[in-house]
DNA sequence: TACATACAC
DNA sequence: TATGGTGTATGTA
């Protein structure tokens, strides 16, 4: 039952409301045991146990000197972070609802109100949400899905449309700012900052009012303050942004891009604002779909949202690490703060200063475009393959296809590695440094046959 | 440096 | 019958 935890539904997941948890892990379950992959996944989940045991083991003998000492110090680290919160910017995460799935929708009007799922009996890369009712979900198989919902209409992903969408969607967003970060087709962050401090008398009166925007308690409080004529400026006759009410105006610039959006690709996004990227991040997950969220720029208001968040909502924690924080009686932001000692003592100091920061609250603002790529591959799975030659020719294939994408973008590389995934879903890698940076298609295929021949 | 694991989309 | 592909970060030896 450890493995449940791995190939059962996220109960975290928006949407999940209507659908039936025990009814769909089960048809999940009996669906994959027994299958290699199944076996794989207890395989894993079995270390994942062990990993826990030598934890809470290390736990059970810590004494209280050692337990306050480390509450001390990390006490002083939490007052470090704390200097460095920075509530001054406006980011805003973007998230397309069912993004691929949307995209058929619009083009295919037929399928409209029919559950559908975009991928084929291997995998699933997105379900609608009609399809999710009942359980469906991305990164499921496509034949598992069809036990969930026999009524699902399994559609070929067409990227170039995704594609095609996706830039419209940019267009909306580069003019709220030229210099967004775009993480995925579906997603992307924005900082909304200058932008808002440019806006004039005349271009507010142009949003959308208040009181159409779908948001919380905590920002429609800002509705009175809204009415009152004028805002809030400092010396400089600069809009305070981090006020309750510059978040009102947050809120109504973003509904009138989301609008945008929608009238431009007829699909719908949803949107977090916050002071940083792991809020809003979170906040777009908050109201979907069709629906945004707007955190206001407040110590208090920032921990009191966070408070009773689930760990896994916090981006960068998926199921191994869930898994093993529940086991520590941690399951929400509260917790992991109340248990901080406890943290600091079994836990490596980068595992510590990303759950003090996402416990707070405190993380990146930055929503610049990343410097540089650190690695180009392909991989490609395949049936049951014995005959050298066979796997030579796909290895080859997969070093042309790499090579060309190499060209493509002008980048050279130093390191060539080989991936192998055997039958029973076990992965190996196995690289090779070489001695100068390149790009030289038959370099590569030396390199990456020597790889595989070691482990023939 | 080499390899494994976790995570995101 | 049947569980993906691409890329990043981190831990450990």
């Amino acid at each position: 039952d450890a493995v449940l935890s791995r190939i059962s539904l996220c109960p975290h997941k928006a949407g999940m409301d209507s659908v039936n948890k025990n009814k769909t892990d089960e048809v999940i379950r009996s669906m994959s045991e027994g299958s290699r992959f199944y076996d794989n996944e207890r395989r894993k989940a079995a270390q994942t146990a062990q990993r826990v045991q030598v934890m809470k083991s290390r736990a059970a003998v810590l004494s209280t000197g050692a337990l306050q000492q480390a509450e001390a110090m990390a006490s002083a680290f939490e007052r470090q972070l704390e200097t460095e919160r920075d509530l001054s910017r406006v980011i805003v995460h973007c998230d397309a609802d069912a993004f691929y799935a949307a995209v058929e929708l619009r083009d295919q009007p037929h399928l409209r109100g029919k559950p559908i799922g975009i991928g084929g009996i291997g995998m699933l890369s997105t379900a609608s949400y009609e399809a999710r009712k009942f359980g469906v979900r991305s990164a499921m198989p496509g034949y598992i899905a069809l036990r969930l919902c026999p009524e699902l209409i399994l559609v070929k992903p067409r990227f170039h449309a995704y594609e095609a969408a996706s830039r419209q969607l940019q267009a909306v967003m580069a003019q709220y700012d030229p210099n967004f970060r775009s993480v995925s087709l579906d997603e992307a962050y924005l900082d909304i900052t200058d932008y808002m401090a440019r806006l004039t008398p005349g271009d507010v009166a142009q949003l959308p009012p208040l009181t159409t925007v779908a948001d919380p308690p905590l920002v429609q409080e800002a509705n009175s303050a809204d009415s009152k004529p004028g805002m809030a400026t400092d010396s400089a006759g600069a809009r305070n942004l981090t006020t309750l009410e510059g978040r009102a105006l947050a809120a109504r610039v973003v509904h009138q891009m989301r609008t945008r959006m929608h009238e431009t690709t007829q699909l719908t996004v949803s949107a977090g604002i916050a002071c940083n990227r792991m809020l809003a991040k979170i906040g777009s997950d908050q109201n979907k779909p069709d629906g945004q969220f707007c955190l206001p720029a407040d110590r208090a208001a920032i921990l009191a949202f966070l408070a009773n968040m689930p760990t896994r909502k916090i981006p960068g924690i998926g199921k191994v690490t869930e898994q093993i924080l529940r086991e520590l009686d941690i399951t929400n932001c509260q917790a992991l703060l109340q248990q901080r000692a406890l943290l600091k003592l079994l836990f490596t100091p980068i595992s510590f200063d990303f759950f003090m920061r996402s416990a707070l609250g405190i993380a990146s603002n930055n929503t610049r475009k990343r410097s540089e790529r650190k690695s180009i591959g392909h991989e490609t799975t395949f049936r049951e393959l014995n005959q050298v030659p066979d796997l030579e020719d796909k290895c080859l294939h997969l070093c042309h296809k790499t090579a060309l994408d190499m060209e493509r973008k002008a980048l050279l590389g130093r390191s060539v590695c080989l991936k192998l995934k055997t039958v029973d879903f076990k992965v190996k890698q196995r690289s090779v440094l070489l001695p100068a940076h390149t790009a030289d298609e038959p370099v590569i295929k030396r390199a990456a046959l020597g790889l595989l021949h070691r482990e023939l």
